[in-house]
RNA sequence: GGGCGGUUAGCUCAGCGGUUAGAGCACCUGUCUUACACACAGGGGGUCAGAGGUUCAAAUCCUCUAUCGCCCA
């Protein structure tokens, strides 16, 4: 075991090791207790598009923090892996690969392009599988589900018809978001509205009675489809046109003058044309006055021959050529520019065409109602907590949810046309015969599904649901959720409708929302940009500790984080650190038994060990509330800045000096119970150390640190007397070693130092070892103040005083100006807390602890002060400079 | 147009009613002190965006303003 440790921790070299031996084991998958109550996470399932990007290893290092947290704590703990087939997405991607070999989907028909998607999402799984295995996820792969699972299929089918057969879900002619490219509807949110410069068209209608009516218009090309004129009713420029005729220009429909509350006065002229079968609001308006719907697009946005002469013109060239006519014929009265917002397809960029098309609805009013509820009442809690209002302000004003897609790629819809009779069957099973004429000649919905139906339904559906089976009963309802803000809508909320719906029962009782990443200068990543983190990338060079903890420190839940290298590098140095503080004490081992016993301790060991039960208590605290950015740094300041710099450095002096008890059984216990506190952030490296200490441990309990016991506190080590004691003792080394940076000092000299506590002093002298090592100083305990003589350095420390007799070393004038900058320092806090205490309000209000402990801040500042003053007179009064 | 969030050290961010506001990085000065230069020791650097208010007490709560960003329509 000794020496065969490197100098610098190499990740790789273990990353891939540990992880197959925690598989191998078999530690991922959890036992079923019924006697306890088990944590469960169900991961969100990336998209089966592509490679994981840094964002899904964000998703990965707090959930498996969570996780790996609540398996040590003794609960049995699922977390259940994934993948989602991301219907228009995979569509796209693989279209795009077809596209190089030069194929369509088209010349492949369905079948065939079904099975090159199959091909490629096989693929990708592997591939996304491997790389959660890199950064060290302890999911359970005997669990691992896919959206288009035979099961998950059929959970889908079973929530469709349960939703249909209570009238939930409908069919019908609505307008909707169509996405020319993608040909295929997409919902609401999968629009992404975005400014652009446009233009405004004012356009003149003629009027049956004479003179015209002029109109403003973002979408001139939309005239071909228009079937009114619009003004608001109150308007008083058109109040007398209202119920006239146009001609429509160009096609030479007549067309009503109508008056309708929703017209905005105040946009261009006031009037408006109405294309119901092109803009949503127009439809509503056509809904209100009965008008004819008229489509003038074929799918793919082009004009529809029964247009006429623009026939076949793609939509923006039909643009162009519907203003020059209008501007041969005189319609056209003038053309402002104009920033307006314009639908894109979320997915392609594609701007969106509203269209109105026969599509499949889910009622959501009724679904939303108890998921409102849920959350209203706090049986779902949502972290940070200002979300809550987010997702209810979406929730209340939810809109139905449209839900067929005209793609090849998903869960078809399970509904079945006769082609007979017409008649429409619905069901989980395929039927053999129409419902009811009995006719065998039916015809499958080709639409598939919006894929966020099918993972609206993860939680129960990978449990088992619509089946009552044993994971179902004993992991639903899961625990937590934890993904991005920017899927509250999208994914977080319809699950907790659906999951309401379909089981009756919330699908998790916290949602925990985090921030998306950036780069280091706060920009979105994005293949375009070229500033992608690829995570492999990072856990090639800095290990996958590192990456975790770059994701992990310092951040908030909802809070972006902006990544850079220079958050790796303080990862792998925080791994480096751990490896050599092992390295050293496993070095040190020597041949002394690694147990300790509580009486036979010294002042260090009590402090540390404080130290250590204050850490783990806070830590569990923190844990408990979500908060593990600052839990994890209150593990490594108390490794680093305590164990690390302070006991370790003591440790050396008693270890060299032979001084008994030991060190080195308090060395291994607080290491080991570190490695312990910070295995859920940093899996790999504290499992490397914790099996290189195992040999060590006095009690060998669990083979992996991974299933062995998470720290509890134990209150009982608390040392308020130590820990004042050793702050003493470091207030004292810290103070020598700035006065001798601050008068340069060489490294190698010894200086002297009288040392006086009038409250600590019999306990000091013990120290004089360290205190040489570490300030390089030797120090003689006064039991009295000393006098100082000119030249000597007097510090004045909360509980000591240390005189420093550094003669031809030091400068009187700049000894005067510190100890007076010193001495106003303290005179700022002394006038403030006087001023405090002084307020009749303050003493009647605050509580007795807070009032106490500011009356003996000010004592203890005062008497500091007090002491500053004496030495100052001396100075002042004392013999001239000293020569030696 | 409606809503939300940010504004704290040169940079990236914690802290979100009670000591003299912290960390990492960067910077300056020393040091290869046999665990670690991925390190050690020391240092400089902040009217916590601005203005009002609540409170015995405000970076922290409230209001307004400025500014940057996000979401929704």
């Amino acid at each position: 075991m000794k020496n065969e440790m490197p100098r610098a921790y190499q990740p790789e070299e273990t990353e891939s090791r540990w992880y197959q031996f925690w598989l191998k084991k078999g530690y991922f998958t959890p036992a079923i207790d019924w006697a306890k109550s088990p944590f469960v996470i169900v991961m969100p399932p990336p998209n089966v598009t592509g490679e994981l990007h840094v964002g899904h290893a964000l998703t990965d290092t707090l959930e498996d923090i969570m996780v790996r947290w609540h398996r040590m704590k003794g609960e049995p703990t699922l977390w259940l892996p994934g993948t989602d087939h991301a219907g228009i997405a995979t569509q796209l991607v693989v279209e795009r690969e077809l596209a190089k070999e030069g194929l369509g989907r088209k010349v492949l028909g369905r079948e065939e392009f079904v099975r090159r998607v199959w091909q490629w999402t096989e693929e990708h799984r592997r591939l996304i599988r491997t790389q959660h295995q890199k950064i060290g996820a302890s999911c359970d792969w005997t669990r691992e589900k896919f959206t288009l699972d035979k099961d998950l299929s059929r959970a889908v089918r079973e929530a469709f018809v349960r939703l249909y057969r209570k009238g939930l879900i409908y069919r019908g002619e609505r307008i909707i978001n169509w996405c020319p490219r993608c040909l295929s509807a997409i919902s609401d949110l999968e629009v992404d509205h975005r400014e652009v410069e446009g233009a405004l068209y004012f356009v003149r209608y003629p009027l049956v009675e004479g003179g015209y009516i002029t109109v403003a218009t973002t979408r001139p090309e939309t005239m071909l489809g228009d079937v009114a004129v619009a003004v608001h009713p109150e308007d008083e420029r058109y109040r007398g046109l209202i119920g006239q005729m146009a001609v429509l220009p160009l096609v030479g429909r007549l067309i009503p003058v109508i008056a309708d509350e929703a017209i905005d006065p105040q946009f261009g002229t006031g009037a408006v044309k109405v294309t119901p079968g092109h803009d949503p609001v127009d439809f509503e308006i056509g809904q209100r006055h009965h008008l004819e719907i008229v489509n003038i697009f074929n799918p793919d946005a082009t004009i529809a021959d029964k247009v006429g002469h623009f026939a076949g013109r793609d939509r923006f060239e039909a643009r162009h050529e519907v203003v020059e006519e209008l501007k041969k014929g005189g319609f056209l009265e003038k053309v402002e520019a104009y920033r307006h917002s314009v639908g894109h397809c979320e997915r392609c960029g594609t701007m969106i065409e509203p269209l109105v098309s026969q599509q499949w609805f889910v009622h959501t009013d009724p679904l939303a109602a108890p998921a409102i509820e849920a959350v209203k009442s706090g049986r779902i809690t949502i972290l940070p907590e200002h979300f809550t209002r987010i997702y209810l302000n979406w929730m209340e004003d939810i809109k139905d949810w449209c839900i067929s897609r005209q793609l090849w790629w998903g869960h078809r819809i399970p509904v079945w046309y006769c082609k007979r009779c017409g008649e429409m069957t619905v069901a989980v099973e395929d039927p053999e015969s129409c419902s009811k004429c009995g006719s065998k000649e039916l015809e499958q919905d080709p639409d598939v599904l919006d894929t966020w139906f099918s993972s609206a339904l993860w939680p129960h559906s990978t449990l088992g649901w619509p089946d009552d089976t044993e994971d179902f009963r004993y992991f639903y309802p899961t625990s937590v959720l934890e993904t991005g803000y920017d899927i509250l809508f999208f994914w977080v909320a319809r699950m907790i409708m659906m999951g309401i719906e379909d089981t009756g029962k919330i699908p998790f009782h916290t949602v925990y929302l985090h921030g998306l990443i950036r780069d280091e200068h706060g920009d979105k990543m994005s293949k375009v940009k070229g500033n992608v983190i690829n995570p492999a990338r990072i856990i090639e060079s800095y290990g996958a500790d590192a990456l975790r903890f770059a994701l992990s420190t310092g951040t908030a839940p909802g809070n972006d984080i902006k990544l850079s290298d220079a958050k790796f590098e303080a990862g792998r140095n925080f791994a480096n650190k751990l490896w050599n503080a092992t390295r050293f004490i496993l070095n040190a081992a020597g041949d002394s038994p690694a147990t300790f016993s509580r009486d036979n301790l010294l002042l260090e060991d009590r402090w540390i060990l404080s130290r250590l039960n204050r850490v783990i208590l806070s830590t569990n605290e923190l844990m408990a509330r979500y908060q593990f950015g600052e839990a994890l740094q209150g593990i490594y300041d108390f490794i680093w800045g305590e164990f690390c710099d302070w006991y370790l450095e003591m440790a050396k002096v008693r270890l060299k000096s032979k001084v008994q008890p030991s060190p080195f059984p308090v060395l291994v216990y607080v290491l080991e119970t570190s490695l312990r506190l910070l295995h859920p952030f940093m899996p790999f490296v504290t499992e490397e150390l914790w099996q290189r200490l195992r040999d060590i441990i006095p009690e060998k309990t669990a083979e992996s640190i991974m299933i062995s016991v998470y720290p509890e506190s134990d209150t009982s080590f608390f040392d308020e007397q130590a820990e004042k004691i050793i702050l003493a003792l470091t207030d004292i080394i810290r103070s020598i070693r700035n006065t001798r940076a601050e008068h340069d000092v060489p490294p190698r000299q010894q200086v002297e130092a009288v040392i006086y506590s009038p409250e600590l002093g019999d306990r000091l002298p013990a120290y004089a070892g360290i205190i040489e090592t570490l300030a390089k100083a030797k120090p003689k305990f006064s039991p009295v103040q000393v006098s100082s003589e000119d030249g000597d350095i007097v510090l004045i420390l909360r509980d000591a005083e240390v005189l420093i007799p550094l003669r031809s070393m030091t400068d009187l004038e700049e000894e005067r100006k510190r100890l007076a900058g010193e001495l106003s320092k303290l005179e700022e806090s002394a006038s403030r807390l006087r001023e405090r205490l002084q307020y009749p309000e303050f003493l009647s209000k605050a509580p007795p602890e807070v009032i106490e402990k500011e009356r003996a801040r000010l004592e203890d500042v005062e008497g500091r002060m007090q002491r500053l003053k004496d030495r100052l007179t001396q100075l002042a009064t004392g013999p001239g400079y000293r020569e030696e």
